[in-house]
DNA sequence: GATGAATGAGGCTTCATTCAT
DNA sequence: AATGAATGAAGCCTCATTCAT
């Protein structure tokens, strides 16, 4: 009845705690934009699902916007993917991605992303973000001519997979084998991250 | 003292001419929803664009996302890029990436999708489409089984090309030459729609 | 019972007439900065007092400050006084203030420059409006050199006396003579408009 | 590690020094009430200005407007201006504005005055300062009747000049010649401060 | 049938103040 | 006594849509 705070909720947690509120929001705003995307997300839906009063959103950081970049910059959009040899890093990123197709969603950063590319609004924000994260992780681990276009190449298929698979829905994907989809995506960012081919031969 | 609408305007289009309202409508929308995407474009700036009355989108559409819809309905994603051998698909939708690269923008629909792929609102629309028109063409001229696969796999790398492009901007793309990127994409375009290896044999 | 409209008001108002609702915003804006300033009149109230929506302030005139601008576009700030020769200046604009003293209240457009010349937002419209208004009309009456000097040093009195009155009350002056205080104002004035002594003399 | 505050800072002011706290805030709104108006200034402006907590405002003052006010009883609004004999007051008040105009701005508390001036929600403080501060002042050095009358006046001119100054600039002001403009401005003052003629002898 | 005025909801942000710590 | 987190209201503006003309 007390239309706050149940009382038996998990830890009645402690009121008046900058930091532990300024968590809750940020947290609250890294589920609602993997969902929903930027600008489908009010500030007053991330209050409310942090159970926080709105004004703090602006007070702890700054607008919105900056809330946004925030949550792209807590966490890695691969995260333990883009570690290792590159010659594994193809098969990697394929099982990264059937993994996400069947044990669960793609993680927040990614989703948000996926969701959030088209909004004109934060441009910047994601264009900084998709760089830091994805591209020049990917890029810095190739070796040879052309690195940061095969990193573009590689992350092109991750983000349009992830638009794909949250526009069509999951059932194609899920219903192909899954040794053999990895298999399949690891060709795919094989020839992604390969070197370019030499211009000029036999143009 | 007639503040709108001087008489004698170059061609005096007739006032009151449904389907030729209704169609300038459709082209505002499509140029409009392409550039801004879905819902950064306004039914005002639709019908100013198209120099029509704001209740008209209501009347002859029934809501904005209906119009939406009959946009992307109208034409082709991939003009001409879809016919043909299927053994030919790779190259073509490589020439066909490289093309907007360096000659000028996608096309209306794809821009479209790239712009406005996050969306919930029109979600399902957004997904009708994309089967209809990119998905379900590209399979239907795939041999061999998990033709509905493969062919996500390829829609997957042009949305995601899309995307990223418009992202990050076309300058690492447009640096590399022209023939190299193309015979990058076609191999990865060939790994997207090549068959998938039996699975279970070595797993 | 109906919350809207009462039945008995004055010439049952015909709805859907633009004209007419801009009217009724530009007045009720003209009366409410004119009372309490600019930016202690929300765009709410305004659109109260006109009986209007909100949303119409927006729509026909862009922005709050761009509907401020064009109530001080509106009028004259000191109708009839700046007409006629200049000799005659002090004495007319002497009797302005005295009528306003004596019988009601300044206009509109002069209330409004009192209540809002402090704030910082609408400087530029202010700053504009305050020189076309007041002090070009005035210097161009006026012969000789340093005419804009001399028009700014009347409008000094006429802003100040302005503010001053508003805030002191009208006890005081009310309680003079007004033809002694009518003289006492044209010397004023006629101070401020006589031509400067040539400088460099005596310095 | 310690976010705030760093010990080795210079003249480690000591905390808790409710004196000092105090005249600090008091100080920091005397700045920047005088340079931005009452309503353009935040109570967390000032506290941050003071480094101190935005709560002791609340807490030594009562309120922001009950601080406006004690910002206007600090000090005189014509410093040494008021000072000496009638006869030399027109004189003096010219020199001061002309000082004003050409060597920097006016002190706080003219200035806030002047960008304060419109508020209705601290029109009572400001009035009763403008009373103690400036009229009474004024009204106290002048001989015969009408005192208050011609003191209010003066003041009329002292702070229209405040005002257009601000919102026209000091362009036209400074281009005129200092002496001639002291000349100018005397000569306003003394028909402010002069006694009114005696009425009803040739109405 | 067509027009465009009007609507009501919702967007982000900023503020002075209160209250638990 | 002092802190600063939290509050609730209010600010302007934009939008898709409806309805009287």
């Amino acid at each position: 009845m007390r239309p706050k705070q149940a009382n038996d909720g998990p830890a009645p947690r402690p009121r008046r705690d900058r930091a532990a509120t300024r968590r809750r929001l940020l947290e609250a705003a890294r589920e609602l934009f993997a969902e929903h995307g930027y600008d489908h997300v009010s500030v007053r839906a991330i209050a409310a699902r942090a159970e926080a009063n709105v004004a703090l959103v602006n007070r702890y950081f700054g607008s919105k916007a900056a809330l946004f970049g925030e949550v792209l910059a807590g966490e890695s959009a691969l995260p333990h993917v883009l570690e290792g040899e590159a010659v594994e890093l193809p098969g990697r990123l394929a099982e990264h991605v059937v993994r996400l197709i069947h044990h669960g969603q793609a993680g927040p950063v990614l989703r948000t992303l996926d969701r959030s590319v088209g909004d004109p609004q934060i441009q910047p924000i994601i264009r900084r973000h998709l760089e830091r994260i994805l591209v020049e992780p990917l890029a810095a681990r190739l070796q040879g001519p052309d690195a940061r276009l095969r990193a573009t190449a590689a992350a092109s298929i991750v983000m349009g997979i992830g638009s794909v698979r949250r526009i069509l829905g999951l059932a194609d994907l899920r219903a192909a084998d899954p040794e053999a989809l990895t298999a399949h995506l690891t060709a795919m960012f094989a020839a992604a991250l390969a070197p370019l081919p030499e211009p000029g031969r036999d143009g």
